[in-house]
DNA sequence: GCCGTTTTCGGCCCGACTGTTTTCAGTCG
């Protein structure tokens, strides 16, 4: 049972409860739940086990919900969930993901014509019977039907790199609107998740209507859903949908605030004005007792208004930042240009496409003061992977290209590496001699992922125990949308990386960003390093970083919590650290 | 169902847009 699987628990009962027109805040309650489960950093089966008690301390976890999380873990069910279930049929749930189907409609459509699923609405929709029910015209059919069609083409959430390569050109249009004055992303976007549910655009201009015009025109646009004169919701053609809000110049601070979100940071802070007197909406903060302006022209007076500093926008998920904000103890977030290199690079001599010279002098161009060439080993077979011979004639290669760039009189450092896979059973797949000529080490898991969270937290163990491994890649194998992270002990294998001063990466590579936010930031409690890297296999790659800098900027890093921030010397200390338990 | 610098009871973020309505409910973010 993994926090994932308690989560979906928890916000199958909130749907339910909503179908059946329960009070709201109690359905709140559970899906609240279901978030700040999935959020946590550890698994809820370990906390358990270590100490039951300390569930009640995690915030929106009380006495009803501690219960259920005990039953699912000891039996693997809920019985009170299994008792909703048997109140509805089974594919109720799913027509909650047809837009502008809610848990009202449903509960109508299933009470009127015994709609049990997505293809029993299909059919009724075609057919014109939903006209006949209260609040449902032509309109709505065709909506439905549109939306069925929208459901079955594109699933869920775009990954970051491709959101904002659509993102970036819609910006540019809508600038050329007339009389605009400012066009700004915001959002999940502007947060920086690894996936982007929708793109948030916010507008500042003349008049509205020109630019809501030209949005609808955009080229790309598929459907407009909604087309108003301060907001507009558009389908793009790939499915991704994109919102534009068009605001007062006075309220723009405050919009911003809104529509960055995340929904949960937006609450807690309305909670709080609302706590202090005053009420925060995308217009303003606003005195409770007579709704006079307080401010909102920009993100800082909004915050100041509730006594709060700015809060940057990765850090906006709830996840203690506003309690941050409030002791002054904010962290100090890394910043792209704080990166002087990159320690997991790829050449032709693997599964790469530019030599290492190519490599190197576009990491110069990027101002970069070092990289490590780190290619696959032998067990890597489909990428090409280096035997210890190949890889040993690649340090000399290595060698002179420094030697030269020393005669040149350039500060720039290639370091001998390699990604040496993991083997099933812990060991390394390059020979321990060779591996000691190398200033640098990674260390990856490429194959076996069905193994269980115990074998497969030993196998990473074994490796950060080797002596010879100073990073640990991608640690949890995930490929975002497209393969499951293997089961892993995060914690266990964190406390093993500080106790041999192990580096955990932060792979940058916009599929993995793995380690994840969520990660970084127990890699920053526990007090490992982390190493942002892009594992490029070209040149262009190296751009990647961005991607890694913010997830680590999610995860609450600092520069200080970063290998890749240090002068080369240091560096290179800090390697030899290893191996020294 | 959760939670507490007004509270262990009584609150719980706030507003736009649509489609159906003659003033509003439902959905979404």
């Amino acid at each position: 049972m993994e926090n994932a699987d308690i989560a979906k628990i928890f916000y199958e009962i909130a749907d339910l409860l909503e179908i059946k027109g329960e009070n709201p805040f109690r359905v709140r309650s559970y899906r609240n739940a279901g978030i700040v489960i999935e959020g946590l950093p550890e698994s809820v089966k370990a906390i358990v086990e270590r100490n039951e008690k300390e569930l009640e301390e995690i915030p929106g976890i009380g006495k009803s919900i501690h219960e259920k999380i005990v039953e699912i873990l000891k039996t693997g069910r809920c019985s009170y969930h299994q008792e909703l279930l048997k109140e509805f049929p089974s594919g109720l749930l799913e027509l909650l993901r047809v837009q502008g189907v809610g848990p009202k409609k449903v509960k109508l459509l299933y009470e009127e014509l015994g709609i049990k699923n997505i293809s029993d609405l299909e059919k009724a929709a075609s057919a014109g019977k939903l006209r006949g029910l209260p609040g449902m015209g032509e309109k709505t059919e065709a909506n439905i039907l549109k939306a069925i069609k929208g459901l079955k083409g594109s699933e869920g959430r775009f990954k970051i790199a491709v959101a904002l390569s659509y993102a970036e050109p819609l910006v540019e249009y809508l600038k050329k609107a007339p009389d605009v004055f400012d066009v700004q992303p915001a959002g999940s976007l502007r947060r920086w998740k690894d996936t982007i549910g929708d793109i948030d655009i916010l507008v500042t201009c003349k008049k509205s209507a020109p630019v809501m015009d030209r949005f609808a025109a955009y080229p790309d646009v598929d459907t407009v859903v909604a087309k108003g004169e301060t907001k507009s919701t558009v389908i793009l053609k790939n499915g991704l949908q994109a919102d534009v809000r068009v605001l007062d110049k006075k309220a723009f601070g405050a919009a911003l605030q809104y529509f960055t979100g995340s929904k949960q940071h937006n609450i807690a802070i309305r909670d709080r004005a609302k706590r202090m007197g005053l009420k925060l909406s995308e217009y303003g903060v606003f005195r409770e007792k007579d709704d006079k302006w307080i401010a909102g022209e920009s993100e800082e007076d909004v915050y100041k208004a509730v006594g709060l500093p700015w809060i940057p926008a990765e850090l906006r998920e709830n996840r203690g930042e506003i309690e941050a904000a409030e002791k002054n103890k904010l962290p100090e977030l890394v910043e792209i240009k704080d990166i002087k290199g990159d320690f997991h690079i790829h050449t032709k001599e693997s599964d790469g496409s530019n030599t290492i010279e190519e490599m190197a002098e576009y990491a110069m161009k990027k101002g970069y003061k070092y990289i490590a060439i780190t290619e696959h080993s032998k067990a890597v077979g489909i990428a090409h992977g280096l035997d210890e011979k190949r890889l040993l004639k690649q340090i000399e290669e290595i060698e002179k290209i420094n030697a030269k760039f020393e005669a040149l009189n350039l500060k720039f450092k290639i370091l001998k590496g390699t990604e040496v896979d993991i083997k099933a059973d812990g060991s390394l797949d390059l020979d321990k001699k060779v591996l000691e000529k190398l200033d640098i080490v990674v260390g990856a898991v490429h194959s076996r992922f069905n193994m269980t969270e115990d074998e497969m937290t030993n196998r990473l163990i074994k490796a950060i125990e080797s002596g010879i491994v100073n990073i640990i890649a991608h640690p949890t194998g995930r490929l975002i949308a497209a393969r499951e992270p293997y089961p892993l002990n995060m914690k266990k294998v964190m406390e093993a990386a500080k106790r041999n001063n192990v580096i955990m990466e932060l792979n940058a590579y916009p599929d993995r960003l793995d380690l994840n936010d969520i990660h970084c930031k127990l890699a920053k409690d526990i007090g490992v390093m982390v190493a942002i890297s892009t594992d490029s296999h070209n040149k262009m790659q190296m751009e990647n970083i961005r991607f890694g800098v913010y997830t680590a900027r999610r995860g609450w890093l600092e520069k200080e919590d970063i290998l890749n921030t240090r002068p080369l010397n240091d560096v290179l200390k800090m390697l030899k650290l290893q191996g020294q338990v």
